[in-house]
DNA sequence: TGGGGCCGGGG
DNA sequence: GTGTACGGCCCCA
């Protein structure tokens, strides 16, 4: 019998169950970086609703089916009592028994055969991945380089202690093709580059990608990774590997002991043993990366990136004529990746031992399926069974109130925010899928102008869940002061109290989420109604107090900023509503347009916000984004009204004289759909089409960027992919008409500058009559 | 000239 | 495949 320290990476089947009938692992980390495996047995099961006709079909299915056990349990469904039948027993009978079953009794009737044995195996112990447990094993042997035990029982360890010793290894990968898109039946791999830390491993295509391949499922199993670390993995180097590999009859064997690669759930790729990282699914759902390139991420974490990006329209260029530096810029793109892994370690194992999602997968997975994951985990504590998704169909309910602004520069301006207004009015509602009613009664809080009533006999679950993320967080946080801001330990707390924020705050979309489990159409709807009613009570007092209202939206109100009158506001809202308010902001001035949600401001502390306007939107040019910038921090700070118009002027008389660079005109756009499915002309899929006919595949998430070009017609006809441009052909009044002026007007026009004076600077500068506009 | 398609960002 | 509210461009009738 052995006892250790094991940190747990993965759940998985074992690969050799011999006779013991152990038929499920956990995988981890022992404190000196071996890789263990823990096998044990379980049973997979489901749960059939006990009713009229059921108890007949179980009994006949158990006698066609011996070696099935069938129990009858209660369970809560929705909070509700019901009686199950739980058939329970091996994985193989247990498939085909399901599938009588779902024929015979209807899918409705079942429970949880829509979730894999893995996960009702972690969630049932209470194992979460990337945390530290105290295993109790009995040492059966080593096999392939993994530590194989029997596992006997584990608890969590109380004292973090890190992570165990990793071996991190980065991946990136050039492929090329004549004819656009790479075609692994066509295609073969140019290049592929890891890097550990310390040492580049490059291996080439030139003598065929056979060998290329070879060598690196040699190399892999010489340098046995923990972590394989990549950018763009799922979507593209394993599944091009993996296709590759099929064409040349050779297996890509990058797991431990040459184990296969697979894909798995939600798309992702099985390395046995390894923990495989996909950077681009973080940047990916994170709103702050706005191109979602590997550069931006570096940028983020403050490593320093090259001058000169390639695009990988770009690669088959530089291949054929700059070889030397595609190959250079590939190589820094793995030292950033592996760099980048490591400043994420503690948000990426972080959300992973949080939520229950192995890590793997975890950043694979969507928001959505991340907060349910968690809720599914927390839903056996209260004997919940988890519901199924079935027959729904897409509706929409109001969302937040936004007023109108007043428009102009205003001074001295405060923004009283609702400190989380969804998940407080979730927990103070006990808003929740197994609380909602739609009749008033004994015990309901009824809401008659929406037709919808709470109970407050019971606590829902993801009021309950809500509030235990909240106390959680309140604990890491009461952690955190205790300890040194410099320690490693403060920064993994910090990820986790950032995670546990985020969850709390995800819960009131997931119930409004079509696919959720716990979906809730009332629910959703209901805190939206009441988080408008606060929104709007909370005005009406204000204005009672004489506070100067100029803007609102959802749970903040912009208010002249009167320190008595807004202490007095905010002391209401905590004792009339029961909701917390706070100034989450002051700024000396902010400038409206007439439009919602568009504003800039400069702070107290001389930060300039800019919200909604052009220069925070990657759908118009650098060159435009800028000169707003400029000109707002100009006019927040006070400068005169031709010193704004300089600016303007300036930049006019640069593009007139052909003074920028490709770069600086470039539109950016997503393709957000499959091209064939686009009822519009708009430039960029025009663009996006061009592409594709040279044989490019035009994924969903592409950013195509684009400059419109000099000519005649429609927009979408002129519209050029950037890197087939030059400054020569750009349509310099298209840009200074349609980018300059409107942004330079946007935010200009509430303070009086008239369309009439911009257009007239645009239209003399660099023609000699622009002093006459002084 | 106004409505629809489309995109991106706000809270 | 978490929600809704919103503005503004472009195209087209």
């Amino acid at each position: 019998m052995a006892v250790e320290n094991i940190w747990i990476f993965d759940v998985a089947h074992p690969l050799y169950t011999g006779s013991s009938g152990e038929n499920i692992c956990l995988l981890g980390l022992d404190s000196e970086g071996n890789v263990v495996e823990l096998n044990s047995h379980f049973d997979d099961y489901f749960f059939v609703l006990k009713k009229q006709g059921s108890e007949k079909v179980i009994g006949e299915v158990v006698r066609e089916f011996p070696g099935v056990m069938v129990d009858e349990v209660v369970r809560k469904l929705f909070g509700k009592d019901v009686v199950l039948y739980r058939v329970s027993g091996d994985a193989e009978v247990l498939r085909r028994i399901r599938d009588v079953l779902r024929r015979r009794l209807g899918e409705e009737n079942l429970f949880e055969d829509d979730i894999r044995d893995t996960i009702k195996y972690m969630v049932d112990n209470q194992v979460s991945p990337c945390t530290w447990y105290r295993v109790n094993a009995i040492d059966v042997g080593v096999y392939s380089g993994i530590k194989i035990f029997s596992l006997k029982g584990l608890e969590p360890l109380d004292t973090d202690l890190g992570y165990p010793p990793l071996k991190v290894l980065a991946i990136d990968m050039v492929v090329v093709s004549k004819l656009g898109e790479p075609d692994p039946k066509r295609d073969p791999i140019n290049y592929i580059v890891l890097y550990d830390g310390n040492d580049y491993y490059e291996y080439l295509g030139d003598r065929g990608d056979l060998e290329l391949i070879k060598a690196l499922n040699r190399d892999f199993s010489r340098l046995n990774p923990n972590v394989v670390v990549s950018f763009a993995g799922n979507s593209f180097i394993w599944p091009y590997l993996l296709a590759r590999g099929k064409r040349l009859g050779i297996g890509i064997g990058l797991g431990m002991g040459g184990q296969e690669i697979h894909q798995s759930l939600y798309g992702h790729f099985s390395f046995f043993g390894r923990i495989n990282i996909d950077l681009k699914e973080y940047v990916d759902d994170n709103p702050i990366f706005e191109r979602k390139t590997l550069e931006e991420l570096a940028g983020y974490v403050g490593i320093d990136y090259p001058e000169k990006s390639i695009d990988v329209f770009g690669y088959p260029l530089y291949w054929e004529r700059n070889r030397d530096y595609l190959i250079n810029y590939v190589k820094w793109r793995v030292r950033a990746i592996y760099a980048v892994f490591w400043e994420l370690i503690d948000q990426i194992f972080g959300l992973s031992s949080v939520t229950g999602i192995p890590p793997d997968y975890v950043l694979t997975a969507s928001s959505g399926r991340q907060a349910e994951h968690y809720i599914i985990k927390m839903s056996r504590k209260r004997g919940e069974l988890v519901p199924k998704v079935l027959g729904r169909r897409a509706r929409s309910y109001p969302g937040g109130l936004v007023l109108t602004p007043k428009k102009g520069l205003h001074e001295n301006i405060a923004v009283i925010d609702f400190k989380s207004m969804y998940p407080s009015i979730i927990m103070k509602y006990n808003v929740s899928p197994d609380t909602i009613v739609k009749e008033a009664g004994e015990g309901v809080e009824f809401f008659s102008e929406l037709g919808v009533g709470v109970r407050r006999d019971v606590r829902g679950i993801l009021p309950d869940i809500v509030e235990n993320l909240v106390r959680e967080r309140d604990e890491v946080r009461r952690l955190m002061r205790s300890i040194s801001r410099e320690s490693p330990m403060y920064r993994i707390l910090d990820s986790k109290q950032r995670i546990l924020k985020i969850l709390a705050n995800t819960m009131y979309g997931y119930m409004g989420w079509l696919g959720a489990r716990w979906y809730s159409f009332e629910g959703a709807s209901l805190i939206t109604f009441l988080g408008r009613r606060i929104i709007k009570e909370s005005i009406e007092k204000a204005r009672e107090l004489g506070l100067n209202i100029v803007y609102g939206d959802t749970d903040s109100v912009f208010i002249g900023y009167d320190e008595d009158k807004v202490r007095e506001f905010l002391d209401w809202i905590n004792s009339s509503l029961g909701m917390e308010a706070k100034i989450d902001k002051l700024y000396r001035r902010v400038l409206f347009t007439e439009a919602k949600k568009r504003y800039a401001g400069l702070t107290v502390d001389d930060k300039i916000d800019i919200v909604g306007l052009e220069y925070v939107r990657r759908d118009w040019c650098e060159l435009a984004r800028a000169l707003q910038y400029r000109v707002l921090k100009l006019l927040l700070e006070g400068a005169s009204r031709n010193r704004l118009l300089d600016e303007f002027r300036d930049v006019v008389n640069r593009v007139r004289s052909g003074d920028f660079s490709i770069d600086e005109v470039v539109i950016w756009e997503q393709i957000t759909r499959d091209l064939s499915e686009y009822k519009a002309n708009a430039p960029h899929i025009a663009v996006a089409r061009l592409l594709s006919s040279r044989g490019w595949r035009i994924r969903k998430g592409m950013f195509i960027g684009y400059v419109i070009v000099k000519g005649e017609g429609p927009l979408y006809k002129r519209a050029v992919h950037y890197l087939d441009a030059t400054p020569e052909v750009v349509d310099k009044e298209y840009y200074i008409k349609n980018q300059l002026l409107p942004v330079v007007a946007r935010v200009l026009e509430p303070i009086g500058v008239s369309d009439k004076v911009l257009f007239s600077i645009a239209e003399a500068v660099g023609t000699g009559l622009d002093r006459f506009f002084r």
